[in-house]
This record gives C-alpha cells, structure tokens and sequence, in this order.
DNA sequence: CTGAAAGCGCTAACAT
DNA sequence: ATGTTAGCGCTTTCAG
C-alpha cells in the first residue's frame, strides 16, 4: 500500500503538497493538483486512518455498549436502534465499534482511556453497573438509552416514554368501558417497568378507578408461570375484562392462554402488547399494541453524543423521552360482562 | 492523559523500560518493574492504542457489514451472529466495527484500505454487489455469512443448511403419511430459497413423490399475499394436506388462514415453519420448526476470519455448512384426508 | 503557492 | 538489565 511519502516522491512534490491535495485545502496551483490527483490515482494511494487519528487525538470512533445482547426482551429494537446510529455516525465519518461483552476483563470505560472511541452509547446498562463509576471517572462523553433511572438527571439519556404508553393503553380501554384492567408489567426490578406501573396507576387515578393490587402481577417477561397467572385472575371474584402484557410476546400467549379457557378475544376480553413487534399484526386476532421507534432511538441519541463530543452541549444533561404510539388492532374491544 | 514518556520520566527510566513493563517483557528487574506499576498506576496511564496500530500496521479491529441490517426477514437472528461473533473478536483483543451504510458513498472495501480494519465479515451480501469487486482486488482477508452461492467455491463462506432443513421437514411430513406438500419458500432471488427448493425436490423423490408445480408459490416473506395463495391451494382438486412455509412468521399467517377458511391445524392440515423465533412456541398450536443456531453461525465465521487473517488458512476458499435442527411441536400431525 | 522539520505515542533494533 | 535511536504515516508549525 502506497503512503504519502511515496506520492511525493512519484509526483515530484513534498509530502505537504499533497496533504494539502487529500484534505482539500486550497492553496495548491490547479495543475500541480490535478498531477497529484493523478498519481493517487496510479498508486491507489489511501490515507491511513491509524496515523491521522494519532496526530489529531480523536479516535474518530463511537462505541455502542450492550452488555444484555442477546437476552430477547431487551433486545426487539436493537437492530433499528443500531442502524438508526448507524446512520447518523455515518454521517458524520464515525466508525461504530460494538462492544458487547459482559467481562470484567476488559471494562467498557477502557475504550475511552485507550483512545479506541471518543465517546459511547450505553444500552440496557444496569443502573448500578460496576464499570459505571470508572466510565464517568474517564470524563468520557457518554448517552444511555433504553435505560432511564428514575429521577436520574444526573446523565444523559434517551428512551421510550414508557409512562405514557401505559396511559394511552388505560385511556384507549377505559373508553371501551373497562373498569377492572389487570397488568402483568414484567419483572419489578426494570426501570422501564416501574414507570409502567407509574403510568397505570396515575391514568386510573384519572379515570377514577381504584388500583386493585391483586390485578398487578409481577413476572419474567418469557420464563415466568403466565397461565397460572392468568387462570389465577380469572378465578377472582371481580374478573378482570382487560390484560395489559409487558411485552407482545406474552400478550399473545395469555390470548392463547384465554382461547384455551374458553373466553373469546375480544369478545369477552381484551387484551393489549407492548413494543409492536413484527409478528402481532400477524397473530389472530390482530395484537393491539403500544409501537416505540427504535431507528428514532438511535438517532436521537447518537445525535446527542455528538454534540455532546463537539462540547456544543455544555448545559446540564438532558433527558430525552420518546413519544410512543398506540397501534390500534382486533385484540381489543368493547367491555362485556362476562 | 499521560503518555509514556510521562511514565519514563516520573519513574526516572527510560521509554522502552515502561514499554516493556506494559507489553510484559521478562527482562526488567522486580523492583524496577514494582516501582513503574506504581507510578502508572498513580498516572493512571493507559496505553494508546492508536500509536500501536501505527507501529504494528495493524488495525486491531473486524468489520462486520450488513447492508440489509434493518431488513426484518433477513435479521431474525442478528443479534445472535453478532454476540457470536463478538465473543470471538474480544478473545482475540480485536475490536468489532458494525458497518450497515448502504450508501455507495463510502464502500466497505475502503475499510481495509485505510486501515481501518484487518478483516471482514459479511452477511447477507447481494452477490453481485458491485463493491465485492473493490474488495477482492484489495485483497482484505473476508468470510461471507447468511449468504451461499450456488456453486462458488472461490469465497470463504459460512451457512446454515437451508436444503437440509426442507429435507428434513420432508422427511417429518413423509413420515406422517403426507404426500402432498405445498412450499412457500421465499422469493425466487435468494439464494437460501433456491437451496431449500433443491432440498424440497430431492426429499420429494427421495420419498417417491411427484413434485407438482402448482404446489410451489414464490412470494416475498412479509409483503406478499398469502391468503390468496392458500386460498388457491385449497381450492386444488388435489389438495395440499401441508404447508412448509420460509420463515415463521409467514407460517403463523397461513395457520391464522386456514382457521379462517375452516380447517384445523394439525388435525386438518400441517404446518411448518423456518428458523424458529421465539414467537414460535408460544402461538397456538405451537409451531413445528426448522432451528438455526445464530450465535454458532457468528462464532464459526469469526474463527474462520481470524484463522484467514493469521495465514494459517493458505488452501482453498472453505464453505462450511451449518447443521440445522428440526423443532417438533404441535403444527404438524398424522394425515387425514379432508 | 510550496517545502523542511518537528512530533503525535509507541515499538523495534541495536547498543551499553 | 536498561537506554538510545529511528521510524510507523500523517499533520502542523514556520519558512521560504
């Protein structure tokens, strides 16, 4: 592979000469130019990005941190939050380096000290990870997403508005006529569930239905006892005519569930996903569901580290939150007595 | 951030002592070598890796380039190939650059030439994609995933085995006393599709069954029509008694059909799908399956690149073929004429 | 408009 | 066992 040096020389011009031809500067005679651009053009020359990124001290990288990759619920959007970043790194000449180990051996907040990246996006991080404390020791620029701490305002984050879906949810089935509106939100040790049930709560409160506690069920989104579960609710005296599921997956096994007890959806009950993943529209009946933008996810927050990177972002940290959708389909209807 | 030289001083040695205490070089005395572990540590000093990839000339990284990344039917198992995959690279201390630009602006084979990468993977490669040119004349070590080419033994190339997977769900149907057997395979121009056609025929007459054209329909996976290809099928003289289907989800679709159309899975008809998503256990009746392994597929790819790039791979081009894993559940049963 | 020299942070030869 | 020197390929002063 040819080097600048080897350009000079074939072209009969110093190495200067033809930096200033690769980075366009202006001050070049047009003719000595155009025999530089010639000679690259023989030599196939190539700048090599290793020396530039050691001159300028920009690693001209970004990392995406997802320690969870792999684990399916967290990961429905993870393609289109990736390319969502993608496009924006591409943009602005970002290499994307995925970083998705777990191991202590060689911690996230190293890539920064090491000049790998110049700054990362943290996705699905625990709250308390380990690595967290030497990442904001290294002063490294840094947006989470697909996490978002309860009244953290200490970092920059970006994510769905997981609140809000509920509430559209609640407020899409209260005007259906549903009073008695049972939510399996998912394990209670998620963030984003929590908010959930922060949702839920507050938009009863507004339509003036109580919160019955035997009604909210905490378990894993795939590994937990959902028919138990479901057989439990339909067993309570005052029945449930509405299920609010964490996650599609789950909404569509407690349709199924339902089926197999002898209740029609929607008929007799109704019930609602969370995520809208490929699959539901092609369930039957028809999922219901709370749609987020992944590939807007990843721009916005892939936008924001940018910023962040070119100091344009000085302020306090932000707090991004992501407007969801209510995807309306044949899951849900109006509420019948049972 | 300190610098080596920072580290000589302040320990009183020379550059190359400190260098060789960081690359753990025997040759430095114990107290020497304690006293400068001391010092880097107070300086909190962390090796350049920029710097190094200048001297070595080598990148230290792997691209890995998904133009459809985004693309539902071609990403079911992304995440998987990528853990896969970066398993491998951190094994190796290799960084792993993702690379989804489409955009022919900045093409993938300019990765290698500038040094940004030492290698590459490529997944779901149109094969006739015009920067496969570019890239082979810069001869960057490269093994090609999720794609297979009939035939072409001059790439390296790692793939699950799509005709395997229809023999074996032959076989499973065979087995059940079905004869006839209507494929929905995917649209022609894929290359899995064409393997898993070769498969169906010569399943087919393994059993000595008649392959009947008017029970092969090519559509695209997601946006085709398939009630009204059901519909035509069931409407045969000879019907079909069961469906392979190219990917879950479509099969999930045309069980929803026949129900509507008054038959019952697996009673009336059989169904199978391809790949087995998550989704698949939980729709009922639960799905019967052709299981790809993800992860393995990322991991035999990355080992292969990584046996290319060290040289140790000086023979020919290799295709390695991955098991698939047929995944029995309640879709498919004995048949009876309807 | 063009060039010479210095240096980014590190490693590799060759001393000592 | 330790130090000196010379680069890796590029950009950046500062002179012509």
């Amino acid at each position: 592979v040819a080097t600048l040096k080897q350009v000079a020389e074939a072209a009969g011009v110093s190495v200067k000469t033809v930096s200033r031809v690769i980075n366009h500067e202006p001050e070049v005679a047009a003719n000595t130019r155009q025999h530089i651009l010639e000679v690259i053009e023989e030599l196939n020359y190539r700048p090599n990005t290793r020396a530039r990124a050691l001159v300028s001290g920009k690693a001209g990288a970004v990392a995406v941190v997802n320690p969870a990759a792999g684990e399916a619920h967290l990961n429905l959007f993870f393609d289109s939050v990736l390319r969502g970043i993608a496009e924006v790194l591409s943009a602005h000449k970002l290499d994307l380096l995925l970083y998705l180990s777990r191991g202590d051996d060689s911690p996230y907040c190293e890539l920064f000290l090491q000049k790998r990246v110049d700054g990362l996006i943290l996705m699905n991080m625990p709250f308390d990870d380990p690595n967290l404390l030497g990442l904001t020791e290294s002063n490294a620029p840094c947006v989470h997403t697909c996490y978002l701490a309860e009244n953290d305002n200490t970092r920059y984050v970006v994510d769905a508005d997981h609140a809000g879906g509920i509430v559209m949810s609640v407020n899409h089935l209260a005007a259906l006529g549903h009073r008695d509106i049972a939510i399996l939100p998912g394990p209670d040790n998620l963030i984003a569930v929590r908010l959930r049930m922060e949702g839920y709560r507050r938009a009863l409160a507004q339509h003036g239905l109580p919160v019955r506690d035997e009604l909210i069920r905490h378990l894993e989104f795939y590994s937990g006892d959902v028919r138990q579960i479901v057989v439990d609710l339909m067993q309570l005296e005052q029945q449930p005519t509405a299920f609010l599921c964490g996650v599609d997956l789950m909404a569509i096994n407690v349709m199924n569930i339902l089926r197999d007890l002898g209740y029609r959806v929607p008929d007799d009950i109704s019930v609602l996903g969370f995520n809208d993943v490929v699959v539901s529209q092609y369930v039957s009946p028809a999922l219901t569901t709370i749609r987020q933008d992944g590939h807007r996810k990843g721009v916005t927050a892939a936008t924001m580290l940018i910023d962040l990177m070119s100091g344009s972002l000085d302020g306090a940290p932000q707090q991004v939150t992501l407007d969801v959708e209510l995807i309306q389909r044949s899951s849900t209807g109006q509420r019948n007595k049972v």
